[in-house]
DNA sequence: TGGTAAGTTCAGAAAGATATGAAACATGGG
DNA sequence: CCCATGTTTCATATCTTTCTGAACTTACCA
């Protein structure tokens, strides 16, 4: 049941919904979640739960949480059929503001407060140092430019979505490779 | 032993270390590593294992590995005392550098094997559906364009030192599953 | 009402990641 | 050659995350 090795001889959607499981805890999303997401991407009609869990093998508790999680994401959306009970599920459509969705909530719940507790802790550092102990201080000051460094970025890229989206698109074409 | 929480009431030096230890999980790296390499960086002077080890309050054994994993990213280097046999250890002392070495063979090891299988059965899926089926062929046109993107920005900000100095690590976290 | 077909939650099982400590391995002197 | 000292490896323990399945809730309809 569940996540299964990826081979040549299933077919090719149930390959891209391994693979994108997997790509999921690159990008720190767990593999089931990321494997109905793939699953409703590849689906342009709405599926429910059930038929979710069963295509994909999984509990329905479980495919119920996920669910719950994309939704918080904001990468599906629920879908009512007049005359049926059941909730449906489809994809949202745009791929890149799925994608930013995910990774600016990350951001703004994982990295964020970690990245602030260590600035502050690097500010105390450097006020009881003193003036004293260079090679101490020159890398207290690098670690506080590299991390204010990943600040900006970060904020720049996920502030706006048009921001981002007209960024990508302008480093793809500078780069030199001709993308598709 | 081993990981604490931060308080306020202990010294900044621990503060600090303890929360590079959570820095590190941010990025994909597990704790103890981390802790040891914000041990080395805050002090110039070279440190046995076994120093480490009672520093941290963690097993030699442990020290051991993530010395190891350490000195395979690149971020500290073994010193050999004369008249001494135990293996001193220093962190290099360019953070920035550190920080791009740990990044760029982290994307070289776990994103960029993904994406390829990820953009592999896109193809296969593509060609599969023809012409047919707007909708999801446009679906897997922009996941194929965000994907290069993805590739894109990511050689060419860890391609130039200078440009690099962020996005990725925000993108790439492992949660430690994919090693190697 | 009571029955049924959903959906959600959550305690505990299973899987996975990390850490320990002791045994195995190395090496440099006497 | 053996001891002392230091390092690495590995089976096992611990801790964390993910998943299951059964209990619980809700809404509809006869």
């Amino acid at each position: 049941m569940g996540v299964m090795t990826i081979s040549d001889d299933m077919p090719a959607i149930d390959r891209f919904i391994e693979s994108w499981g997997a790509m999921g805890s690159v990008w720190g999303i767990n593999a089931s979640t990321a494997r109905i997401h793939a699953l409703l991407m590849m689906n342009t009609d709405a599926m429910s739960l059930d038929t979710i869990a069963k295509r994909l093998r999984i509990s329905r508790g479980n495919a119920s949480m996920c669910l719950k999680e994309l939704r918080g994401w904001g990468v599906i959306r629920l879908v009512k059929e007049p005359g049926d009970r059941r909730d449906y599920y489809v994809s949202e459509s745009d791929v890149q503001k799925m994608f930013l969705a995910i990774v600016r909530e990350r951001k703004r719940r994982e990295f964020d407060p970690v990245v602030e507790v260590v600035e502050e802790t690097l500010r105390s550092l450097k006020e009881e140092a003193g003036g004293r102990e260079d090679e101490v201080q020159a890398r207290l000051e690098q670690m506080e430019e590299l991390l204010s460094t990943l600040k900006v970025v970060g904020d720049r890229f996920l502030g706006s979505e048009r921001l981002a989206k007209s960024l990508l698109p302008l480093l793809l074409r500078s780069s030199g490779r001709a993308k598709q």
